[in-house]
DNA sequence: ACAATATATATCACGACTGTTATGCGTTTG
DNA sequence: CAAACGCATAACAGTCGTGATATATATTGT
């Protein structure tokens, strides 16, 4: 239940721009590899079977190529994951809307500096 | 602006499960600790190194000890960046709901709780 | 059937990350 | 002030993930 292989599949930058491009349009593996000149066709490929293994996104197959999209239940795992704090950073928003709407009224430059200790 | 290092951080299974203590109540790096048995205290102390550079945890020096709090703008950065996957996914959703909407008829219970609603 | 295309897997090198032991620095306590 | 506590950093070993090259498998076209 827990999206424990999700986080780790997120967590490759490059697999989340393929996120990205699959959420405009489904696309072909190779034309997903030919969007990252950085990264081989073996090397997407793996990328693909991350994101394919952590259920984000689902393939077909359509002649001699493989199409993948986005599959929006491995995202939606995230976002659960995610509603756990959600009460919690509410919360905390607004008393920090609170606290600035009480002194909204002073500073118009916004020059922040909370005390900073050590730092190495 | 992207998130970049803030899933790397969350891929931990553990920092995850800090997150999640620290979602209950602040605590000291020590106690933090000592809830992970698996790790040892200066594993600890490096997992929240890495909270802390991800904008995830925020740190309070009190006397000898070092509390540790949620920072909501780390896990927001998440939330933002699923944000923009929101909207396909409810669509897609939508188009499951007609689909299911359509052959209705057949099973009563509508247990499925679609709440979530997008935060602007 | 053969060649070309599209994609996956195998294998290996390397860099990053995790965990461990040892140590340093600031803080409280006796 | 010295000893003990709390936590961070340093240095190092093992592991995992990523990238590259080479190869295997399946499908289309001639």
């Amino acid at each position: 239940m827990a999206p424990v292989d999700t986080f780790a599949a997120l967590a490759d930058p490059t697999r989340r721009q393929v996120l990205d491009l699959l959420s405009r349009r489904d696309r072909a593996a190779g034309e997903l590899g030919a969007a990252f000149p950085s990264v081989s066709q073996p090397g997407m490929s793996r990328h693909l079977r991350v994101l394919r293994e952590a259920g984000l996104v689902r393939v077909r197959e359509d002649g001699r190529h493989r199409l993948y999209s986005l599959r929006w239940e491995g995202l939606a795992a995230v976002d659960a994951w995610l509603s756990k704090y959600r009460d919690f950073w509410e919360t905390e928003l607004d008393s920090l809307e609170s606290f600035l709407d009480s002194k909204a009224a002073e500073a118009p430059p916004p020059k922040h500096a909370r005390n900073r200790k050590g730092r190495p």
